[in-house]
DNA sequence: TTTCTAACA
DNA sequence: TGTTAGAA
């Protein structure tokens, strides 16, 4: 049995996946709404987590709490797709879609500009840079 | 007991 | 997002 077939094998239950996370029940079904995970469903409509799922999550925690929105963050996703298929199909990738990735990546590069502006969390004092 | 959906705050 | 009611 092939190692991403056992990561993308359904297997723990929302309670669990909500400790590795540290997300709730509550964000955890929201993102689903959204199509940032598709959990598998088992006896009595359960939802059952594969490690693939977790790994999503934790990513999608980390880029909402650099201010991304859900909207962002399915970019970052689709990008990411995008960049697999570059990868893969060494020769190429039209024009017209390496403009529309690097569009993307500049458009998220000023979303996080704007995050880093409002965020009172950075250095606010030259020196304390 | 745990999780689900739906809806309200 | 949190919380909660009512059902599985």
């Amino acid at each position: 049995m092939s190692r991403e077939f056992r990561r993308a094998m359904p297997l723990l239950p929302i309670s669990m996946v909500m400790k590795l996370t540290e997300l709730s029940a509550r964000q955890i079904r929201y993102y689903e709404e959204h199509k940032l995970i598709e959990p598998a469903k088992s006896e009595g409509n359960r939802r059952m987590f594969s490690l693939d799922d977790v790994d999503a999550l934790l990513e999608i925690r980390d880029l909402l709490n650099q201010g991304i929105n859900i909207a962002g963050v399915k970019k970052v996703f689709d990008m990411r797709k995008k960049s697999v298929v570059k990868s893969t199909n060494k020769v190429s990738i039209s024009d017209a879609e390496l403009r529309a990735i690097l569009r993307e990546e500049i458009q998220q590069a000023q979303i996080m500009e704007k995050v880093s502006l409002r965020n009172g969390d950075l250095p606010r004092h030259k020196d304390e840079i």
